[in-house]
DNA sequence: ACATATACGACTTTTTTAGTCGTATATAAT
DNA sequence: ATTATATACGACTAAAAAAGTCGTATATGT
């Protein structure tokens, strides 16, 4: 309950480590799997994604990668996780409305509330700030 | 990701409900259940839950049900999350210490600080501001 | 005795998250 | 050209967590 996803937290570790390179390199997935054991296929997927939404840019075959596209400081964290996970919503009816109680329900405005606090703490909270610097 | 669960959501209402009758009625699961649909006997394990740890005072046999036994005002929802689903902690490593990455993560700190940034949201929202003066 | 309610553990189902596999394509080096 | 290495991508499987159900015991008012 009201955890980050593994996805993320391997995007956000391949992202600070990426940033943490010489700026021109390109770093593969296999590197960045090898040094922080996260499951290859796995990041490579992420990787692509974060590549497919311009955060990243790839260099396909041998000694390709990827390296930044964009500065971290520009973007933040609501947008990465939307990236990779769609919607951000603490309950069901923030992000679709199938809920059965939703007509009755009493707890769906201060729930709101709650939402709306940490949707906007992560509006304000860059990526570079979660990377370090 | 990063949603409230049912049981939670249930027990706010539940608790919502329960603060808006008059004092001194024991309401019943079966009730709270058909008002809000909540299903019966998941709702009833919840309510236990609840009065197992002082929340509510429970009355058995007919015409029994729940009472709430401390005012809502001084409870806060990092209390009832520990209740109903354990420690709170956004990654695992703020949990349990059986992460992989745990020696050589570099996202561990920064990411610790947004923990502890929603906890200590958490901690200062009395049950009394999610359920409604 | 009976109806109604809480108490509680075991169980099943459903949903979500995590991870894998297979195959195609791009490119550098030999 | 061939090989080795890398991204690209969809389908699939496995594992874990959440949601819901069942059965049975116990308490109590009528
Ligand atoms: S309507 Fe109420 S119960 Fe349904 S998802 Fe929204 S807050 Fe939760
Ligand atoms: S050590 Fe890093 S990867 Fe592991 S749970 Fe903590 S923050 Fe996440």
């Amino acid at each position: 309950m009201f955890k980050i996803t593994r996805k993320l937290e391997y995007a956000l570790i391949a992202l600070r480590y990426i940033q943490g390179q010489s700026e021109d390199k390109v770093v593969s997935a296999k590197e960045i799997s090898g040094v922080y054991r996260i499951p290859l296929q796995l990041l490579a997927k992420i990787l692509q994604e974060l590549s497919k939404h311009d955060i990243l840019e790839a260099t396909q075959g041998a000694h390709g990668g990827y390296k930044l596209k964009k500065s971290l400081d520009q973007m933040n964290l609501t947008a990465l996780i939307k990236i990779l996970e769609g919607p951000i919503g603490i309950m069901d009816c923030s992000i679709d409305t199938k809920c059965v109680q939703l007509d009755i329900c009493n707890i769906r405005k201060p729930i709101n509330r709650v939402n709306d606090a940490i949707i906007s703490m992560f509006d304000n909270l860059t990526l570079s700030e979660i990377t370090g610097i």
